[in-house]
DNA sequence: CGCTAACTTGAGAATGTTCAATAGACGTGG
DNA sequence: CCACGTCTATTGAACATTCTCAAGTTAGCG
């Protein structure tokens, strides 16, 4: 037996596409590696070396300017795949946010094999197509939204990307979660200040949208309402 | 003969992963529109049921809000590939920004022709992987950077972008380009009021860093400057 | 129980938006 | 070829929102 049959993010991730012949053969190129919350596994404008799936955790995709401002371009989590195949370069970093493991790749080994699996490739680029479209609606955020439609968009979102992957009920908005980020992070995401984020977030309290019982967990109380607030 | 071979992005597009047979099969199921300026080839949320290959001209991708706020969430030019395969819906509208030549396809014959030729597939996640590479950079440009520096990186990217794509010379960006924008457009890929980026071309031409001799016309004076200034 | 880092709150400043008026470019028809 | 009308862009002034800087407050951890 591999140790990809036990693989919880098996059937979800592009190994979905390999039958078990193939998935130990991708094993065999791969290992599982552990990240800290706050480590990297790829940094910005470096050499693309590596590629990897998630199995556990939610990791950061960031990029800055020159005199320090950053901005989050992706978050990803489980089963979901990081780094730049058939690329030189990895525009961005990424950087764990809570404990992660991760199946790492050679990119050159996985560009290889990937080129040998053309299933595996239908899968990589589905991914691609999907993940390019939640990032153009994303940018409709960045670029015309108020703070207010920001934050209320963020919650929607971190509630319906946060179901446990593993339930089998169709995935439901959870109302209750804890968010895997701090508050600078989430301006980080959404191009606001961390004092800008706060103030939203007292201000959906206040309204009772929203109930915040510790710094983490977030309770959504209405959610129609957050709906019309994000615009 | 037929017709791609006379295609002028026969080699740049990603029918360049075809041979000659098999680009007439493509050929077979494809046909060629052209599109006005203004002209939708496809729309918001709507089914997605054709896939096409721009062959002339430019078109943008654009969402926007329930209360009529755009965003052009990206622009497309010869050789691009544009519309949502593999997928139900198009997130966002396709819009022919000049007049435009376009190869179009049923989305559905596209999927069944792309999964049966892996060569294409594969062009097509190369070119689909650059994109949200571009996307995710232009990303920070909205979350982060001020009016001043969003212009400037603006002119920066259609100065590379607009190199005419039949010259064989290596791409040098262009010190002087036509817009094919209208402040109103510049602005909804900016981020910003028409108003905004009128203000910050007029200062830019004031502080001899360009010149706009007409209203569409661009020139460059001053590159170093220009990126200095793009944060 | 106290320390520290993270978060919240407040006030003022900066940046960009909005609304309104003007100027200029471009196409059309005389 | 010029006059006109329309659409686009520019400019100005007041306003709104978000940012910045600074001072508290609180949660979580040793």
């Amino acid at each position: 037996m591999n140790s990809c049959d036990a693989c919880v993010v098996r059937n979800r991730s592009i190994c979905a596409a390999l039958d078990s012949v193939e998935v130990e053969a991708l094993n065999a190129i791969g290992r599982r590696r552990t990240l800290e919350p706050g480590e990297s596994l790829i940094w910005e404008d470096s050499e693309s070396v590596l590629v990897a799936n998630v199995v556990e955790g939610v990791l950061k995709l960031s990029t800055g300017t020159e005199d320090g401002r950053e901005q989050i371009v992706g978050v990803v989590y489980p089963s979901d795949f990081i780094g730049r195949p058939f690329g030189a370069t990895t525009p961005h970093s990424v950087t764990a946010m809570t404990e992660a493991k991760v199946c790492v790749f050679s990119r050159t080994d996985f560009d290889g094999f990937a080129s040998r699996h053309p299933a595996l490739e239908h899968k990589l680029l589905q991914r691609t197509l999907t993940e390019l479209d939640r990032t153009r609606r994303w940018m409709l955020l960045l670029g015309r939204k108020n703070a207010e439609e920001r934050v209320a968009t963020f919650l929607l979102d971190m509630s319906e990307r946060l179901v446990d992957p593993g339930c089998d009920t169709p995935d439901q908005p959870l109302d209750r979660f804890d968010l895997p980020f701090s508050r600078q992070q989430v301006g980080d995401i959404l191009g606001l200040t961390i004092e800008t984020v706060s103030r939203q977030f007292t201000k959906l309290k206040r309204d009772g949208i929203v109930d915040l019982p510790s710094r983490r967990a977030v309770v959504i109380r209405d959610r129609a309402e957050l709906k019309a607030l994000a615009g």
